[in-house]
DNA sequence: AGGTCTATGTGACAATTGTTACTGTAAGAG
DNA sequence: CTCTTACAGTAACAATTGTCACATAGACCT
């Protein structure tokens, strides 16, 4: 485990891995699993260590928006807030290939604050990271419309999976950007016309 | 200025408050300064000591929208992120009132961090208040249509002023809202009919 | 009073998005 | 192979929001 997590957490400092190895706990999660759901209580933060995950943020009746992913080497940023608040979680985390977490609980985190460096510099990274995130969020949703925000959903999941094929379902798609389903399907279309994309059955091929 | 810096800022310890007085400079805005620009260059962060200011997030075509308030206490965690990696205004910063700021250079910003907790501590407690503020943020535009956002933009105004009276006019609440002035005006009328509001000209009376 | 702003009201229409309803079709189970 | 189910296409319509055009009204100056 150490040499996966130094190669995982670069920065973090020999004495802090060490601490992790001996207080920290390892949770594992399938893909598909729900990890985190919006009002469960949280008292610890997550560090990824394998496989990706969506954070989504769910609205009073029903909805959800996808807001980030997370990658092996980050952490999530609201499990901080939360947890540094012991609050009730404000967003649910979905595994999206089978995921590997490092559990650090509260006690732990704020005391780590204090004494090693290379931890307190990691969370600010994170509040950074999830910040700029957040801001990208705010302007896709503020300022462009359906259509726009549709391709730059698929170049996002492109570059995710580091392919040119998007394995979702228009329903799927429909969820995360909290519309429905026809209206994915009619801009997808459109977007076929244009030739920027080859349409399958439970796949979307990116052209171009 | 040690007085005022300690009522503000309660946490900092008296060595902080010390180093700030020796270090850094206060700069002073007159309501409607924009006192930052997006693309514009930072290397310092910004606390509030006087006044109220918004900040915004702007789209490449023009558009504005408003993301949240500064009261004095409380400093800008865009300007933080910014002057941690030196880069460009992500937001604009307008004054609300008169305006008076304590400006930290990067190289203290960093420096204090390892030196003084309470500053540490204020650092995350920024981002944290600001992160969740953004949750919102995204909330509102992502889940809520135009009417109910109207209705928590004037909600929140009249909060901020701690008075009943918003003294805006229907141009400048579209701008905020990224949207057009008729559709405020229409909604207005609306809230109006349903005895939510009364409707003056350059200010809104909410009702209830 | 008359003139000149700016703010507001409002109707008509376009564009986008949400909703309903129904069709066809591919994949997988038995 | 056939049945079932999930996925995708699409037409028609509703609701919301954006846009254009123009009317009205108050504020302020001279």
């Amino acid at each position: 485990m150490q040499d996966s997590l130094k190669k995982t957490f670069p920065t973090f400092s020999n004495e802090l891995i060490q601490e992790i190895q001996e207080h920290a706990s390892i949770q594992s999660f399938k893909a598909g699993d729900v990890m985190m759901r919006t009002g469960q209580y949280i008292n610890n933060t997550m560090l990824v260590t394998k496989g990706q995950l969506k954070v989504f943020r769910e609205g009073e009746n029903g909805g959800e928006f996808l807001m980030y992913f997370l990658q092996p080497g980050q952490a999530c940023a609201v499990s901080m807030i939360c947890a540094t608040k012991s609050q009730t979680s404000q967003i649910t985390a979905v595994a999206v290939d089978d995921v590997e977490l490092i559990i650090v609980p509260l006690s732990l985190m704020e005391k780590w604050m204090m004494e090693h460096r290379s931890w307190n510099e990691f969370v600010i990274y994170t509040y950074r990271i999830r910040f700029e995130e957040l801001l990208e969020v705010v302007d896709n949703i503020a300022f462009r419309a359906m259509d726009e925000r549709l391709e730059f959903y698929l170049k996002r999941h492109s570059d995710a999976c580091g392919c040119k094929d998007v394995k979702l379902s228009h329903q799927e798609i429909a969820r995360d950007l909290n519309t429905s389903r026809e209206v994915i399907s009619r801009l997808l279309k459109k977007m076929e016309q244009r030739g920027l994309v080859q349409l399958h059955r439970n796949h979307i091929e990116l052209l171009n």
